[in-house]
DNA sequence: TCGCATCCTGACCGTATGGTCAATACGAAG
DNA sequence: CTTCGTATTGACCATACGGTCAGGATGCGA
């Protein structure tokens, strides 16, 4: 019986791994499902079915339905900033943007809902993260923009508007989770393969690498 | 159709041009409050209180809240479609993706809420318009496959994957309907200009042919 | 073993929502 | 004016949903 096996392996702390377990099940469920079907669209009954809880059991963990959500679209926000690690202590563009892209293609590929609650979450105006909008991603961009800035500035690219760079990476890299469905269709029904991701992930690296005459 | 019906059809303007306009009113309000509340969010009493009409008037235009979504959706995938005109006879990428990318440019700004239903849509797995995915997009997928194909074969570009391509034109383009309010809040809090719309549209177009080696 | 904090959950409640309907108003044709 | 199809609308209903709560179960330290 694996619950009594992990009950006595565990001295202490046992409370905490059961609550940071079902905090773990409740997130995970929520995130598909406000990712397939969107906030409105979602209820606490079939996440908690997901979850394979009882419906008042998240309420237990989480007070409310927006209090959940916000857990959840700040989960997403986090791994989306770590990508910006692959950004930082390049020598140039094709490294410090040929990581970025890879590092994004493989979030995309890994957390396609979390993608997909983030955009959503924007397209209805980012009312839960919207600070997060105005400080952390403001000031991310605008130090992404002057390391770019500096590439052009060394004539390692082309002079292009380091803001729509970065728009485009973001949409190009993200698509690939949030029209993911759409995808799929266009690919006789089966999603991609290892060998398609990296011809994606690729295709994407050298257009935007050659378009902004990096290569 | 009796041939006295349909005179008094066409003599009795006032009444079609009621239904019309009321339809008109209904439709648009639906398309932006399904944007900004998702479908689920949406509430019909919200979509009647923005076209100035009770609740139970939508209703009698509309059946469902399902088929006046379903209007919505169309309506977009139609105006998206019509964007596929840009693209055939041109010569070449420069003139065939230059204009494509133009006319989906100016489509996200002009309609910015069709945008965002429709990428709602197909990141909720498509309920509504798979049928449409598997047979028109498709098709006028694959056709615009052949023509770039094409010009690759002509020497006009350089070997790019034309599938991968179109996935790049469409996520770039559609980004500045979609996450408009994150643009927004990166661009001090206020729309783009028209010269900044100008900026962006020059700077994707620039990027993309310079990347696929038309220019 | 006992006491205490944490965890669990079935049953319940108020509200909001999609949808219905019957009654009414309107306007064009005869 | 009368007739008849179209358009309008307030009132209403059944349901589903988010959230509450009381009471019980469980495990841990002493």
């Amino acid at each position: 019986m694996p619950d009594t096996a992990r009950i006595s392996r565990i001295r202490s702390g046992r409370r905490t791994d059961i609550r940071r377990e079902n905090e773990r099940l409740i997130l995970d469920a929520a995130e598909k499902v406000f990712a397939e079907a969107g906030f409105g669209g979602a209820t606490m009954q079939l996440i908690a079915d997901m979850a394979g809880l009882p419906k008042a059991n998240l309420h237990y963990y989480f007070p409310t339905k927006e209090a959940l959500y916000r857990r959840v679209v700040q989960n997403i926000f986090e791994i989306w900033l770590d990508a910006a690690a692959s950004f930082d202590g390049a020598a140039g563009p094709v490294e410090g943007i040929g990581a970025y892209v890879e590092a994004k293609m493989d979030i995309s590929r890994r957390h396609p809902h979390g993608s997909k609650v983030w955009a959503a979450e924007v397209m209805h105006g980012a009312p839960v993260i919207q600070d997060y909008l105005e400080t952390t991603l403001r000031a991310w961009t605008e130090g992404r923009m002057a390391v770019i800035q500096r590439w052009i500035d060394e004539g390692k690219m082309a002079p292009i508007d380091p803001r729509h760079l970065l728009y485009m990476l973001w949409a190009t890299t993200q698509h690939y989770a949030d029209f993911g469905h759409q995808i799929e269709t266009l690919n006789a029904g089966q999603p991609l393969s290892d060998r398609q991701w990296r011809e994606a992930t690729e295709s994407v690296k050298t257009i935007i690498l050659r378009g902004i005459g990096a290569l």
